[in-house]
RNA sequence: GCCCCAGUGGCGGAACCGGUAGACGCGGCAGACUCAAAAUCUGUUGCCCGCGAGGGCGUGGGGGUUCGAGUCCCUCCUGGGGCACCA
């Protein structure tokens, strides 16, 4: 009798499955893969719950498959570049290399400590240059297939800081350092094209089964494609055109505006001349420019005095407005507004009093009386109003005006999508250089691939201001490989999200030093079977890594279109918050309970209990996982993030919920420790056949749960299968028979079913158990099919809808049977009094239900 | 503003295809052990009425479909997520 050690247990496991070299994979093609991969991380320092909870469903998974037999591929590694690291450069003199490296050598021990089923002899850093020459290779080939190119795009730029700010550091419109009011800058950046993959982007969506529905929806959101019309419009006194692009062609002998985005170019044009619209144009120009910004601001124009002719009414002259809604990236970044049947169109035409002409009439509405007032209508209906379309519906009216606008040249059917290409460049140190020099003479010159890796330079400033490559005193100066004459280094570093695109296909391979990775190692391995992460990466990351992919294919380096088979986004983990009475959050460790229940401080202050909130920093709610796996042991906290909350949904982290877990598990060791000595020796033959009474019942739990939780684990129900373990362990501590083989087994099945979830204690047990090998070597198990079949159920009784009785019928039973014994039943006769059934409905081994 | 998701006991949650609502756990209550406490163990626990047998109500609100609705449909309310340089 002793008790469960979790220090010693867990280091001593930890150590042997090193030794024993327990989870290194080769590829075999004889053999079926499974590749596990959790969304690698950035090496803050310090791992969080998030990681925590995030590893542990992965583990799960990899045990669970390397127990079935896969080859498990299940590696680790770093998400090195970013900006957090030229933070602490900047805040405390750091060099981001040394911080990068030294947080890494810290997390990867706290990592460690978990206990996870990992192939650590994979593990790179994406900062390392032995990482990052490859990508560069990559990008250069992207480049000659055309997948990269060069324009100008918008950047917040810090006018005072002299650099570009991501959205984050935007802080209420200023710099989040300098706190000067942010511009928008343009600046000649880099992009892939991954509009050039829109369509298969969104079309293999429907073939990614194993990921989540909102997932691909979000995505299907982000890439939106929509069908419509390019339209282009006379105008007066000019001799070019002014073309939109509108998913509603039917409507425009509805149209009563025209509307240019703030940046659009002939408003740049208009406004050089205009002082009150280049004001307006500024004006705009503050504000966010996000979708949702846009969309809630008030809608305001600015009358430029052009006028547009309508190509199907040309008698009808359109007011052109500069216009705070119009997006300037979207279609043409110019609009045909008609106020009758789009709300932002209506609003604007209210405001500005422009005409509001309905010509889609809704079904059983009287044209003579329709009307709009505070409501576009945006439904179906005939078109009216509309000379050759009247009468159609929505849909042919729009094939009808597109035939039109063709025979008239002037406008055409399109396809549009929100989708954007992929801007890369970014105005920092930290990150994987872009190999490219920039010529006087020929314009822009590829680095030659033997002359890679492009090094980043050790010895540099980092001062919050400007662009640290480009103020190098040296590095960027460098000859052209074309003509051999003095050239420039491009200073923009990658996106870390470059990164992020491809670091699963380098898992298969990690120490090539020749190219990415070997095809055959991608072709065993990949796509990854099950990748899981936030779902804060359901767009960016995975569309840019699903793009990635095919761009990797169509440059030859391996053959597959889909990075990952099934996707899994786990929920976020919550904690209470605390604020005192002036509003400063507390640490929940400050707060303790008074006498009357109230909250306290330590030192007597009034405690607010705030809600229940993500865990951060800036709250003080955190947990440090490090000090739980400490105190409690690293079984303790991953039992802990498996159960009662369902992985996707959201976790709330409690003192009590991690005591339970605690309990729990020195609960299984003493369920074993109490019963190990009496029991007859490891593989001692058990039998099934005649088994009656608690053997029985105990036998049939046994492998009912073998069924259940394998089921449970495989479906991601992982609360769901700890309360089936625990149902099991119930079970086996009600056991008050003698049979030493069934009871071995029963025990033997609860600790290999809670291995993938709690693998020190469950190894502990198993050794305690007298087993030689480990039990992470040890194979899944399968039920005995004979113990899993009843032939008799109990079957409910309802009457009218309502359960009142049960009756116990075989397995099976037809329905004149299953209605007689029902009818029979003491409770039902009772019941009825007399009264013959109008109905008696029997649904065969589920229920039956008498209406009366 | 647009798109999407969720809402079940005091709490976390379970209920797979429309078929016994509340598995499993936390907490509570009562008891055992103990000088006492902790730990552990046993019983009990959706709400209301009733001594009891038993009955009524119950899955955010309202309506509908069905023999039967937590589950399907309509509508409303509340909370959450996404909408292009954090990772």
């Amino acid at each position: 009798m002793g008790r469960y050690n979790h220090r010693v247990s867990e280091a001593k496991w930890q150590r042997i499955w090193d030794e024993r070299r327990t989870f290194e994979v080769r590829a075999d093609p004889s053999r079926p893969k499974y590749y596990v991969l959790e969304m690698f991380p950035y090496p803050s320092g310090r791992i969080h719950m998030g990681h925590v909870r995030n590893y542990t469903l992965g583990d799960v998974i990899a045990r669970l498959k390397r127990a079935q037999g896969y080859n498990v591929l299940h590696p680790m590694g770093w998400d090195a570049f970013g900006l957090p690291a030229e933070g602490a450069a900047i805040k405390r003199g750091i060099h981001p290399k040394t911080w990068t490296w030294n947080n890494i050598a810290e997390m990867r021990a706290q990592i460690r400590a978990m206990g996870l089923s990992i192939d650590w002899t994979r593990e790179f850093a994406t900062c390392d240059p032995a990482y990052y020459r490859h990508e560069q290779a990559m990008f250069l080939a992207m480049y000659e297939r055309g997948l990269v190119y060069r324009k100008e795009s918008w950047v917040n730029w810090d006018p005072v800081d002299q650099t570009v700010l991501a959205n984050e550091q935007v802080i209420d419109g200023r710099g989040w350092r300098s706190g000067a009011p942010v511009e928008r800058r343009k600046l000649a950046q880099w992009f892939f094209k991954i509009t050039a993959y829109a369509e298969d982007l969104l079309a293999a969506l429907d073939r990614l089964e194993r990921w989540p529905e909102k997932v691909r929806l979000m995505q299907r959101n982000w890439i939106g494609r929509s069908e419509g019309a390019r339209i282009a419009f006379e105008i007066l006194g000019r001799a070019d055109r002014l073309e939109v692009f509108s998913t509603r062609p039917d409507t425009l002998f509805g149209a009563s505006f025209m509307a240019l985005a703030p940046d659009h170019p002939l408003a740049a044009e208009l406004a050089a001349q205009d002082p009150g619209l280049a004001a307006f144009i500024a004006e705009c120009l503050k504000g966010g420019t996000s979708e949702a910004a846009l969309e809630t601001v008030e809608k305001r124009g600015y009358d430029t005095g052009l006028r547009c002719r309508n190509p199907v009414r040309p008698d009808q002259l359109l007011p052109v407005y500069v216009a705070n809604f119009v997006l300037s990236e979207y279609g043409t970044g110019a609009i045909f507004g008609c106020p009758a049947h789009d709300q932002r169109d209506l609003e604007f035409a209210r405001t500005y009093g422009l005409p509001v002409r309905p010509v889609v009439l809704p079904e059983g509405a009287d044209p003579a009386t329709f009307a709009i007032g505070e409501e576009a209508y945006t439904g179906d209906g005939r078109l009216f109003n509309s000379a050759f379309l009247d009468g159609l519906d929505v849909p042919a009216a729009k094939k009808r005006i597109v035939q039109e606008l063709e025979r008239l040249g002037a406008g055409r059917g399109e396809v549009s999508w929100r989708l954007r290409d992929w801007g890369v460049s970014r105005q920092r140190y930290w990150g994987c250089p872009i190999p490219m020099i920039h010529c006087p003479g020929c314009g822009v010159v590829p680095v030659p691939v033997e002359q890679l890796p492009v090094l980043l330079p050790d010895d540099i400033d980092i001062t919050g201001v400007g662009n640290p490559l480009d103020r190098h005193p040296t590095w960027k100066h460098t000859s052209c490989p074309r003509c051999g004459g003095p050239a420039q280094r491009e200073t923009d570093t990658f996106d870390t999200f470059v990164e992020s695109s491809w670091y699963f296909a380098r898992f298969c391979d990690p120490k090539n030093s020749e190219k990415p990775f070997d095809r055959e190692a991608v072709a065993y391995w990949l796509p990854v079977d099950q990748y899981i992460g936030g779902i804060e990466h359901a767009v960016l990351h995975l569309l840019y890594s699903r793009f990635f992919t095919r761009a990797m294919r169509d440059c030859g380096y391996l053959d597959l279109d889909e990075p990952f088979a099934g996707l899994f986004t786990q929920g976020m983990i919550t904690h209470q918050t605390y604020r005192d009475e002036q509003g400063n959050w507390l640490e929940p460790g400050e707060v303790v309970k008074d006498e009357s229940g109230g909250l306290r401080t330590r030192d007597g202050r009034r405690v607010i209990a705030g809600r229940v909130e993500k865990m951060s920093k800036s709250k003080l709610n955190t947990v440090d996982p490090t000090e739980i796996i400490e105190t409690y042991g690293a079984d303790t906290a991953r039992l802990f993030m498996l159960s009662d909350s369902p992985p996707d949904r959201d976790l709330e982290w409690t003192d009590a919920g991690i005591d339970g877990a605690w309990r729990y598990l020195n609960r299984l060791w003493r369920i074993v420790d109490e019963r190990a000595a009496a029991l007859p020796p490891p593989g001692t033959p058990v039998r099934h056949e005649g088994l009656e009474g608690a053997d029985l019942a105990l036998a049939r739990l046994v492998h009912r749960s073998i069924a259940s939780v394998t089921d449970a684990l495989e479906r991601f129900h992982f609360n769901k299968a700890v309360a089936l373990i625990r149902e099991l362990t119930n079970g086996i501590e009600d056991y008050r028979g003698d049979n030493g083989p069934l009871l071995r087994e029963a025990l033997e099945t609860f600790v290999r079913l809670i291995e993938p979830m709690t693998p020190h204690l469950a190894e502990e047990l198993w050794e305690r158990l007298g087993h030689r090998h480990l039990l992470a070597d040890t194979p899944w198990l399968a039920p005995d099919p004979s113990l899993l079949v009843e032939d008799r159920i109990v079957l409910p009784v309802q009457i009218n809808g309502r359960r009142r009785s049960e009756i116990s019928v075989p397995k099976g039973a037809d329905a004149a049977t299953v209605e007689a014994a029902a009818l029979a039943d003491p409770a039902v006769r009772r019941i009825l009094e007399g009264r013959a059934p109008r109905r008696v409905v029997v649904v065969a081994d589920k229920i039956v239900n008498v209406v009366v």
